[in-house]
DNA sequence: TTGTAAGCGTTATCAA
DNA sequence: TTGATAACGCTTACAA
């Protein structure tokens, strides 16, 4: 039961002040270099650690980055984190990553949890149930730097990582269009989000450019769940006039959709076509292989560190980054 | 750029002393009731939130718990969380979560960090590379309480929470030999790895048990990487006498030799039939489904944090819990 | 070159 | 019932 080594204990046991042993271990010009050897040694010999908590009271400010993603077991947030953490530790930061499993209340308590520790700036995609940002605006007016990816919020002045949401959704439905596909039923996210506003206005574009009618009953808004995902295909397929195609705004509906037309027996892509959002890597791995929007999370991770850390280091402005995406196209959607 | 709210300011406004107010929030019982509405309702009003920092570095503890995973992206760590995560939450803690990305360094950098930051306790699961453990000796000595899951070191007098992964291995091959396979490959972790060895040691009894000669040949160590397991999968098909049937000790590695299997045109189960191990969730969208030895990875994560928190709150020794596994036969492995 | 002392935000102890 | 003070580990003016 060893307790922690301090500066305290290397000051007593080489009859030094405090102030000595910190300036030594800090490689401060004014100490004498035998001084400085002697608690070098000493300091490495009782394997001194400081104390992190002590500094970051002194300062203020922690020299971590908070992360805030709606859960670290999707695929795409798990990577996105990848492309975080590869900056910010290359950087010298660490991060400390919460997830609020799609909840509003777990995402307010995960950013008083980050800003009670002082984190040097907040990364963040909110959770399918946000529809206030309180929780932010009160870290922001404390200067903490922000930045949404992915789920970002519209309606705070913070930078931004983004994929072109409606062009990459326009391009999905015009390929099922142009794969033959005329009543194609959108599988939305939460109204509230604005990704999901975005995906479901390109939806709305393609529909529009290539003169089909707008049909409300084949537009269904999810919660991101698998349940709702499967809940709503279920609907779907049981209108009198069920739909040739389905475009879900996210992998993971896109996977749930699939299980029920398997299960109900309908073919992929001969019944109904199938496009999905966000490239999971599983989706090449399932038969039928499964269309999608590739997004690039490591990359979209990795801009979203650079930005913050750049506003942190050099204090510039916000800003907004589009990230390119393609359109993947497997077998669950082509039918020529 | 409203600076956060201390009691001082507090104190000051409402011209008591910072004890005072202190005692107020804090519902000490020595306070005077109109006192202590008075410094509420200011708390209240600026938005105090007490300072997390400073109540760690006085109580030289956090009030979170540290998580060490080889990778969050492993659907099996990620669920392990979860489970992590419920019941650290209900008992009123945070838990803070590394990743080290299969590298011994990084795993060394995560405890030493967790540490400084003063965490109530540690669970762990060991990196691929990792072969020494001073870095959790050292804490172990300090009195931190640690619990290891999955990949235990058996090394150390600590709480682990592992499932018994020799019978578990040993009914996987077993299955595989009453398919009628007969030359069955082993796709290992690192040897350096005490769950890679008790898995090795399964698939030794199995053979054993049903007469069949063991062949060093057609057992491949990994390093617990896709591309390792492809790289093996390659080498294991190139033999003269290449195996009926291929267990890999992990899904992924299984995922990734199936790739290569399909990739060269090799039937599954018809030419190799083949079983994972960890029931991740998408081996029942891939085709064929795949078999695989089934550890309720949520289950893992919470017994691992209530033997923690038992530890912490109870001072009980530390204890090894074993945790049933059942094995998931599917199509990869089904041959009649 | 080294030491003293204040301070970061909070709580606990002691005194008033 | 309240206030002053020390302490947690560390850094940094300022003094010596």
């Amino acid at each position: 039961m060893n307790e922690p080594v301090t500066i305290k204990h290397i000051a007593r046991q080489l009859n030094v002040s405090v102030s000595t042993v910190s300036r030594a271990l800090k490689d401060h010009p004014r100490i004498g270099p035998e001084t400085k050897a002697r608690v070098l040694a000493l300091a490495r010999e009782l394997g001194y650690q400081p104390n992190v908590l002590s500094l970051n009271l002194l300062n203020n400010r922690s020299n971590s980055i908070g992360i805030i993603v709606p859960k670290i077991s999707y695929n795409f947030y798990s990577q996105a984190i990848s492309g975080i953490e590869e900056v910010v530790i290359a950087a010298g930061y660490n991060n400390m990553i919460c997830q609020s499993n799609e909840r509003y209340e777990r995402e307010v308590a995960n950013a008083a949890y980050l800003a009670s520790h002082r984190v040097t700036g907040l990364i963040v995609s909110l959770a399918g149930s946000t529809q206030s940002y309180e929780h932010f605006t009160g870290l922001l007016n404390q200067g903490l730097p922000l930045v949404f990816f992915d789920r970002v919020c519209d309606e705070l002045a913070t930078s931004r990582v983004i994929v072109d949401n409606q062009r990459a959704a326009y391009t999905a439905v015009t390929h099922l269009i142009e794969e033959g596909c005329r009543r194609i039923a959108l599988l939305a996210g939460p109204p509230s989000l604005y990704i999901s506003n975005q995906r479901k206005q390109g939806y709305l574009d393609a529909l529009r450019m290539h003169a089909i009618p707008l049909c409300e009953e084949i537009i269904g808004h999810s919660d991101f769940t698998e349940a709702g995902a499967a809940r709503l295909t279920q609907q779907l397929l049981d209108l009198a006039e069920p739909p040739d195609a389905i475009f879900a705004v996210s992998d993971r509906l896109a996977i749930s959709t699939m299980t029920v037309l398997k299960s109900r027996g309908i073919r992929i892509p001969g019944e109904v076509a199938l496009v999905g959002f966000g490239n999971d890597s599983i989706l090449s791995l399932v038969s039928p292989t499964l269309s999608s929007v590739d997004q690039d999370p490591f990359e979209i991770g990795k801009v979203s560190a650079e930005l913050l850390l750049r506003q942190v280091t050099t204090g510039a402005a916000p800003e907004v980054r589009v990230i390119a995406t393609r359109l993947i196209v497997r077998e669950s959607s082509r039918k020529r």
